[in-house]
DNA sequence: AATATTAATCGTAAATTTGCGATTGATATG
DNA sequence: CATATCAATCGCAAATTTACGATTAATATT
């Protein structure tokens, strides 16, 4: 955003729905998200063997997806096991369906 | 992208997902979609009178719509009519559905 | 032919995104 | 207590996004 003139009012949906769609803008967040619905969870370190991307880059998408809010990182020290936010998840559902009906 | 380093291969279905998602990642681009779907069709102008923003910005964002294959404009001279794409926004649907189901 | 209307494009500026390596902090293990 | 492992964060650089006003191109109208 440039000189902070934008300052639209938009409806509480578009702004979820945006901001849901971005976290899924990134062809590597989506076949994060797809391979954490694979194997119903996994970790951080998983990750970076699946994917040839730097481990900083991996938390950082992970970081928007928990962001986002559609993914959750449970404590297992030393290691955090991440797992798809069911909840989240279901309400992106209604949202794109509703929305691309 | 930084040092041009990373470079995976995707599941074509993620790059096409993660497309169209960023086509919905902005708030305003969400509303003209749905604005467009109440109005069946309309002109940039119209949505100009909508939306409190620069002609030139909206102009960019019916752009990146019409990249991403979600719209179409019809030449009306001297404007031009914008529509929803039924067939593209068919895929964008049955995409979310199968990746959110 | 001159003018008005419409919408795309250009040029610019600021903010954000994406990526990396290096470092840090926290927890486990020897 | 020293060391190893794991994952977040920092600092940086390049690319992209978002926004604007101004200009341009195309078509209508007078």
């Amino acid at each position: 955003m440039n000189r902070a003139i934008e300052n639209i009012t938009y409806a509480p949906m578009s702004v979820e729905l945006a901001a849901y769609a971005k976290a899924l803008s990134h062809p590597t967040r989506v076949e994060i998200l797809m391979h954490l619905d694979k194997q119903a969870c996994c970790f951080t370190g998983d990750l970076v063997d699946v994917f040839p991307i730097a481990q900083s880059t991996i938390s950082q998408h992970l970081k928007e997806l928990k962001n986002a809010g559609l993914i959750q990182g449970e404590l297992r020290p030393p290691k955090i096991k991440y797992c798809i936010n069911k909840a989240n998840w279901e309400k992106a559902r209604v949202l794109f369906n509703d929305f691309l009906k």
